[in-house]
RNA sequence: GGGCGAAUGGCUCAGCGGUAGAGCACUUGCUUCACAAGCAAGGGGUCACAGGUUCGAUUCCUGUUUCGCCCACCA
């Protein structure tokens, strides 16, 4: 067969997700009798594309779905892409504002026909970016979060809230995007920290001398001021309390009242209180009956309640007002100060806290839910520690806004009647008022993203209607995601599937870690340090991407700090194994594969298999287990440095059905072994060895009692491994080419040499004489009661040799020492495990061998 | 303010109650008939610091330092 000597996966890879797609063969079917294995695929936003977070992400279901689909479970992996509400909107407002055009002037049922367009042009592209990958997704079932039925699931579960009482409508402080001109949630808040001032103001008492002193990051918000608060228990203040303030530049009246919430060793004890425009204030402002003066228009700018400043941004009325107040003597004192501001998490805009009539969830009940099922361990998070921050999380949880001022997503179905002004929500779009018959206006806001997110795990199955696939796909595996969206989604998700399904959405939820840069920093274009999985796969292959990604994966859940030259490892990892196929199906080319074989089973045979079902059994238990980092660099040891290094190379001193059996079988095996994590590359070999088969994905997962197993030979081929190797680094000392053959005397068990003696000669490239040849020089080494002498016959620089030598027996004597003391400590003795004593004493014995051994070499050197 | 995580060879990271592992990089020798993206051999680490528990600590506990993250209404 002509193959290649370079690896080239981009035809390979290529030719097999076309043969995968052709075929259906990742298309699952509802199975009487077969237990599934599902996956909802966490859905990436519509318009956006895969980054190596995805790539990741989808590295770890792909290796489940394909694992669990070779041990006999029908896997189901359910792609589909997110709507992204504010995300989606804000790139289609900047793509119409090169027509010069805004949502506005388009109006909102045009408006939305362009997001549509645009979703159209751009939202295959992150399926064909995640088909590159190679994953095992059932893309005739993949949903889009705005597909009429998943509409239909949306609206239902909002009207089911709202008939029970989970959803209200209230005006309440909330969290404002000034440019999306939209509420958000707590989440959607970022905290960043700010260098800026603290400035103190002196507000005067209206009919004394004096006044209060009050320090504010945000001056210009006094426009809002109706009150100044000091903590009761202060004695600077205790007899000045209920005393009226003028509030500077504004005029207005405004009274000094306590609250225990105010922070004494704060500025000077004494705060404005804006109810207006901060939550403190807020509710400061509830319990003492203030008024609630809003000084910001939506877009953020001071409204009419502001006076002489109306019209300003919040920047520029900072400016002036603090000139004013500067002019007119009320500034005190300005510090530099740090504190953290709140940005919108998609636009980075500073967030206003404002009040406004928006629609909440109450949280309580439906956290209460998600907090037991995670308790009683029907929902399990790995790793663990993630079980805590979920608890901590919905343990204090608020209620949830879930009203957006946008006009990209779900709108909220709940219809006003203009005539008798009931309010009601309702699953059918109506016109007329069920009790009056007057004419209503339904709701202009839509839902928040998350809310529809939240029903992912059912919603796709074909939620509200009770579809087969709903039964037998739920509730799904598992779930594989970030630890960043654990509250925006996962929380969300647990608790809508047991209020609406009554049941868990998931048996486990792995939490992994996000890819950084090879510094640690978040990939950001700003900082220009994205790297583009497609082009990382245009290089070194999806395989290799993939295997990198497995190999990084630990248990801990980590971020990974990705550089790209770790890559070229697993480049070269899938070159080696390429062209050990390449090897394996020319040696087999006329090995009938079919035919019985009168099996006479060589020492390496056994070794070679032994191994193979040892690495089987740790397979499954570590995939099972999540422990991708470690299974992976079992296999690549495995597979290069057993299987390659030894195995192949002994089989070139043979020729008989038996080796080419073993041969075959452990090639096979490790293929099936390695296609979760690699799946391209292992099936074109597959393929190739076995041309009839059709697909590799319809074999089982080798177990560890496939195959024989005898740890005996497994030792004992380790000693022929090291004598090898003391072989080649006695020929390296001499500076001998390995190919130069050297004559060697082993000292041993007659049976072992009689077994081994051709096989160390083929490979370390030595003759193996009988005896010790006396009159020649050598060089000895000692391995576990093996002495290898390896014959000099010209003079060689001894020196480097002879210091080497004194050198170790230097460390050894030290080392024995220390074993000696800890032999001779009764503590020791009397307490420590019978296995660590006897190591102790086998590792002294040894030691002084290798003394004793080395110190007849050095007399002969000398 | 609360919580979490990290600190291990030049770099990127595993690991673990019995004196340290991988890959890359480095040094030396190889046109070995699968593979130079390879083969063989090798050098390199007081496992951040200080205490404690233990017969024994890089590993467990406490504290410190540095870095990173999350949550939180201190103006």
């Amino acid at each position: 067969m002509d193959l290649n000597t370079v690896y080239s996966p981009k035809e390979v890879e290529n030719e097999i997700y076309d043969f995968w797609i052709k075929e259906k063969i990742f298309k699952a079917e509802i199975k009487e009798g077969v237990t599934p294995y599902t996956i909802v695929m966490p859905p990436p936003n519509v318009t956006g594309s895969l980054h190596l977070g995805h790539a990741y992400n989808s590295t770890i279901q792909d290796i489940m779905i394909r694992f669990k689909k070779m041990n006999g479970f029908e896997s189901l992996w359910l792609p589909g892409v997110d709507h992204a509400g504010i995300a989606t909107q804000i790139m289609v407002e900047n793509d119409i504002m090169k027509e010069n055009l805004t949502k506005e002037k388009l109006g909102r049922e045009e408006f939305l026909k362009r997001v549509w367009d645009w979703k159209e042009k751009y939202g295959d592209r992150i399926v064909n970016q995640q088909k590159r990958l190679g994953i095992y997704a059932d893309w005739d079932r993949h949903r889009f979060t705005m597909d009429s039925n998943y509409q239909k699931a949306v609206i239902k579960a909002f009207v089911k809230l709202y008939n029970d009482n989970l959803i209200y409508k209230g005006e309440y402080m909330i969290n404002w995007c000034p440019v999306c001109k939209t509420a958000l949630s707590d989440l959607e808040v970022e905290h960043i920290e700010e260098k800026t001032k603290l400035y103190f103001i002196k507000y005067p008492f209206k009919n004394d001398d004096g006044g209060i002193i009050v320090a504010t990051t945000r001056p210009e918000t006094m426009l809002g001021d109706t009150a100044v608060a000091v903590n009761p228990n202060d004695e600077r203040y205790k007899n000045l309390i209920g005393k009226i303030l003028i509030l500077p530049l504004v005029g207005r009246e405004i009274p000094l009242i306590s609250d225990s919430e105010v922070d004494m060793e704060f500025g000077t004890g004494a705060v404005k209180i804006t109810p207006g425009h901060d939550p403190l204030d807020f509710e400061i402002g509830e319990r003492n009956n203030l008024q609630k003066i809003n000084i910001l228009t939506h877009d953020g700018y001071i409204n009419e309640n502001g006076g002489i400043y109306k019209g300003l941004s919040r920047q520029e009325a900072r400016e002036k007002i603090i000139k004013d107040l500067n002019e007119k003597g009320f500034l005190v004192e300005i510090k530099d100060y740090f504190h953290t501001i709140g940005i919108h998490d998609r636009c980075n805009t500073p967030i206003e806290p404002i009040i406004s009539k928006q629609w909440f969830i109450k949280m309580k009940p439906l956290a209460e839910e998600g907090l037991k099922v995670v308790r009683e361990g029907k929902v399990k998070i790995i790793p663990e520690k993630w079980e805590k921050v979920y608890e901590n999380w919905l343990t204090n949880i608020k209620d949830w806004c879930i009203s957006r001022q946008i006009w990209w997503g779900h709108r909220i179905p709940v219809y006003y009647c203009k005539n008798c002004n009931k309010m009601f929500a309702s699953e059918n779009e109506v016109t007329k008022c069920p009790d009056c018959g007057g004419s209503v206006e339904r709701d202009p806001d839509v839902l928040d993203t998350w809310f529809s997110s939240g029903l992912w795990p059912f919603a796709t199955l074909g939620w509200p209607n009770e579809t087969e696939d709903l039964k037998y796909f739920y509730p799904t595996s598992l779930l594989v995601t970030a630890y960043d969206i654990l509250f925006f989604w996962v929380a969300r998700m647990i608790m809508f599937g047991m209020y609406f399904m009554k049941k868990e959405p998931f048996k486990h939820v792995y939490i992994h870690g996000l890819i950084r840069d090879e510094k640690g920093r978040k990939m950001s274009k700003t900082l220009g340090n994205v790297i583009d999985p497609i082009e990382v796969i245009d290089e070194y292959g999806a395989d290799a991407t993939r295997f990198t990604f497995s190999q990084l994966s630990t248990l801990g859940g980590q971020d990974i700090n990705l550089s790209l030259v770790i890559i070229k490892f697993s480049r070269n990892f899938m070159n080696k194994i390429w062209n050990s196929g390449r090897f394996v199906i020319n040696f087999l080319k006329d090995f009938d594969k079919s035919k019985k074989i009168d099996l006479k089973f060589k020492k390496e045979d056994i070794w070679i298999l032994s191994r193979l079902s040892k690495v089987s059994q740790l397979a499954n238990e570590l995939i099972d287990s999540y422990e991708f980092g470690e299974i992976s660099n079992i296999l690549y040891e495995f597979y290069w440095h057993e299987f390659c290094d030894w195995y192949i190379e002994l089989s070139k001193l043979r020729d008989d059905e038996t080796n080419k059996y073993v041969l075959f079988t452990v090639f096979i095996n490790s293929l099936k072994l390695l296609h979760p994590f690699i799946p391209f590359i292992t099936e074109k070999l597959y393929k190739l060895t076995l041309p009839d088969e059709r697909t590799i994905l319809n074999t089982d997962y080798p177990k560890g009692e496939d195959f024989i197993f005898d740890g005996k030979v497994i030792e004992e081929f380790e000693i022929f491994m090291n004598i090898n190797k003391i072989i080649r680094n006695l020929k390296s000392i001499l500076n001998l080419p390995l190919k130069k053959k050297a004559k060697v005397f082993i000292d041993f068990d007659e049976e072992f040499l009689l077994n081994w003696k051709n096989k160390i000669e083929f490979l370390s490239f030595c003759e193996i004489t009988n005896k010790k040849v006396e009159d020649l020089k050598n060089l000895t080494e000692v391995y576990k009661g093996a002495k290898i002498y390896l014959f000099v016959e010209k003079d060689y620089p001894i020196e480097e040799r002879i210091d080497n030598i004194k050198r170790e027996i230097e460390n050894l004597e030290k080392e024995n020492e220390i074993l000696n003391k800890r032999l001779g400590n009764i503590e020791f003795v009397s307490k420590a495990p019978v296995e660590i004593i006897e190591e102790t004493k086998k590792k002294k014995d040894e030691n002084e061998e290798r003394i004793k051994i080395l110190l007849i070499h050095l007399k002969e050197l000398l």
